[in-house]
DNA sequence: TTGAAAGCGGTACCAC
DNA sequence: GTGGTACCGCTTTCAA
């Protein structure tokens, strides 16, 4: 059996209560004991269970993190950052991918909820409504996504559009194509409201939609040729990829015959060649304000006002764009 | 606040035990108690608070599990198979990063042990005696490693390095670099040591350690280079595809010079271009098999001998190998 | 078939 | 400054 407060207190000499505040509140006991009972702990190996703890005291240490797909590169790099920065604050992460399964969701949410403090919902898929139901019972913050009265970590994705498709148009392209990811994904959403927004400049088609994956891109690519565009957005740098992928296969040159952009910035887009021009979105760092919401919502849990921290995005130019084919 | 079984009792009209028989162990309850026990449960929403469960059954029905590095598909492949085992057997899954840390493992290890019934230890970096003495106090499950005693799960190695190199030989490769990765990695022993149980039929120029990563492989690239080899293995795919960058970065074409090989058969392989040849690792079976075997342990923890498990892999040949140079 | 009581490992509160 | 006691939510005897 693991070592306990009691055997602590036996072998110290005193009460668990007294162990129990030299541990957690040194400055109310004597620093003689304090230091016994310190020692002791150690010789042990004692370390309070928390589980245990939690039931009384309401908190356990723990946050929950939900991914739609661990598949797609972007969403290891935000559990890390959300990893990185539980640890500093001394949480353990219990994590759960949902394999794009919307309907799966809430189920695992209200499976987590009770073993932690809060949850981290990183690109959820689900509807709005149940979402703020979900919301009612335990503390969540959102990455990826933005609903009222929910703390949540985005990217400005307006921003981030607008940089890409400044940089197409400042290369000559006027008529662009769109690969849309997940109807259900807010990002896909935000992402074409962003874009409608810019069609003074441009004529938009719309293509999807497709799963945010490889195959997804590659299986738009031909629809995207068929729409005589000189370059093409894709929902994500996977999509991008597919895309890039399925041109070389048909002969068409990128970005001599069209530029290809896609979004997120996950590792692989430097590693390709071309390599591949994206719109960088904030990943880890994503996960860290994610996790530092959470901390404040726990800490502070009826602020009027729900936070929402907006990330900046930054285009990284690469071989995969270039000027418009004379 | 949340329902307790208390709520249930008082709303069915039982006692606690009652409602607690009639969820766990039906057959004990009068037919028409445990219905209405059951659907005011329901009605209720209610959940049993695993953490208060696992304080008097010693089971928390949570597992740990610890990887490397997330920024390596590779992990994130073995994660999502974890994942998936342990929900359908109704398990949750704390995970954590420990960036290629190996000083790090055993306290996240200890921290984790209090809250879950075992872990799954995916390549882990700490050394032999660490590992025994950890496992002394906690059911572990090893994925990507071996060691007396301990349940394991491992690729075949010995014929994975067989296949890769029958490859290379049969395109009349003799020369043969091998990029070495982390000394820490027991994967990279194990390679080495099948490697070198093979130099009767090629020559064998070890280069490295690097780091398991595409940047490990940029800066190997040179060196390769510079030992006169028609053919390169790299540690894993990252550094393959990092060997890959740099080649063509210095107009070395792959494979007219020379032939690139990597380990995993990480998504990335088949999208790069050329697409790289590699054995492929099992990695969410890999992982599924971790939690089979963790489980077959929780449940008869006093078998005398470790399950061990061994995974076929499978050279996947693409097109960055090829004959040799004439 | 059911309920009462004890206890899992801790912490909080109240005496002393 | 320290110990006793109750209790967190649940399961498990033990009696009835």
């Amino acid at each position: 059996m693991a070592v306990t407060i009691k055997d602590v207190a036996r072998v110290a000499g005193v009460s668990a209560s007294t162990v129990t505040r030299a541990l957690t509140m040194p400055e109310l006991v004597h620093p003689e004991t304090r230091e016994r009972v310190r020692r002791t702990a150690v010789t042990l190996g004692y370390h309070p269970n928390r589980a245990a703890r939690g039931l009384i005291t309401g908190r356990t240490g723990n946050i929950g993190l939900l991914v739609p797909d661990l598949g797609n590169p972007f969403f290891p790099s935000v559990v890390k950052g959300v990893q990185a920065r539980a640890h500093e604050a001394d949480y353990a992460v219990f994590l759960a991918d949902t394999d794009e399964d919307a309907t799966a969701e809430a189920g695992l949410v209200r499976r987590l909820s009770k073993q932690v403090d809060g949850i981290v919902l990183c690109s959820p898929r689900m509807p709005d409504e149940e979402l703020r139901t979900l919301v009612a019972d335990t503390p969540v913050v959102l990455v990826n996504r933005r609903i009222a009265k929910v703390p949540s970590v985005t990217p400005e994705f307006p921003d981030a559009m607008r940089q890409a498709v400044s940089h197409l148009t400042a290369l000559g392209h006027r008529r662009i194509a769109y690969v849309a990811g997940p109807r259900s994904a807010w990002a896909n959403r935000e992402r074409l409201r962003s874009l409608r927004a810019l069609t003074k400049d441009i004529e938009l088609i719309e293509i999807g939609n497709v799963m945010p994956m490889f195959e997804g891109g590659v299986a738009a690519a031909d629809q995207v040729l068929a729409a005589d565009v000189t370059a093409v957005i894709g929902y994500n740098d996977l999509v991008a990829l597919g895309l890039l992928n399925r041109f070389m296969a048909r002969g068409v040159a990128v970005p001599g015959d069209i530029s290809v952009l896609g979004f997120d910035d996950i590792a692989l887009a430097a590693m390709v060649h071309p390599s591949l021009t994206t719109v960088a979105l904030p990943k880890e760092q994503a996960g860290r304000a994610g996790v530092d919401l959470l901390l404040q919502l726990l800490t502070e849990p009826d602020r009027s006002t729900a936070a929402r921290r907006e990330l900046p995005a930054q285009l990284m130019v690469r071989g995969s764009t270039g000027p418009t084919p004379a």
